[in-house]
DNA sequence: CCTATACTTCGCCAATCAACGAAGTATAGG
DNA sequence: CCTATACTTCGTTGATTGGCGAAGTATAGG
């Protein structure tokens, strides 16, 4: 079952709800989830290796920056239905509306001028 | 998003996840899933509590004798949704058939058979 | 090389959680 | 009423978890 509980472990977590509703818009480098749940680097870097155990998302690494994206068509189905519930039922909370503000003010900027959280 | 932090939180226990593929099989009440699970009945009582309050599931008081099922049609959609995500996906775990064996050794039995855990 | 920087790992702390047994509640049956 | 019993609540304990900052790793750009 260990899978399967790695999978609802992982979504036991608001913050990591909301990186996975974040994750939607499409691939976004750590700085960028830093910005937007404002924690420490540190743990939203530990939260990114908990989805990614889970199966729940991928990571990509160009350089320095690190992007993560939702698992996609290659994922098992039951990771692929357990995003889908996120997707469907997360949907319109305020937070996750919030955040999505968030991320949209943030998408003009840079890499550079974003990576500034860890200044 | 405290309801489906409460879903999420709900599923992220072996124990429960257990629970709620035993209720597949219908309603139980709490001393046959005590007995399937061999754990304590404070312990299992307070698994019911969580899954009940995340509405997963519902109870009906029979006398001494309480009855617990999967929450069913007059569920919200949130709900029935991650209800089906774990039937399809647990399905055919070792522990689940396990556990489906050990309710069919119970069902034989009287509950005042069965709830000889309290002695 | 050397420095700056994007991210990870480690160690710590406070909070939460699963487990238990003991004590409490509620109901069935004398 | 009174007892037995099915379940819940409470208090405790050990384990896990989310958070952080400090130290470590890895890459880009002089």
């Amino acid at each position: 079952m260990t899978p399967y509980i790695d999978i609802t472990k992982a979504l036991a977590d608001e913050s990591r709800l909301r990186v996975l509703m974040l994750l939607e818009q499409g691939e976004l480098c750590l700085c960028q989830l830093i910005a937007v749940l404002e924690l420490s680097p540190s743990t939203v870097s530990k939260h990114m290796s908990i989805l990614s155990a889970a199966g729940l998302i991928t990571v990509r690494k160009d350089g320095r920056w690190h992007y993560y994206k939702l698992a996609g068509r290659g994922a098992d189905q039951h990771v692929r239905d357990a995003l889908k519930w996120v997707r469907v039922h997360l949907r319109d909370q305020p937070q996750i509306q919030q955040d999505r503000d968030a991320l949209s003010d943030i998408a003009d900027k840079s890499l550079e001028e974003v990576s500034c959280c860890y200044r």
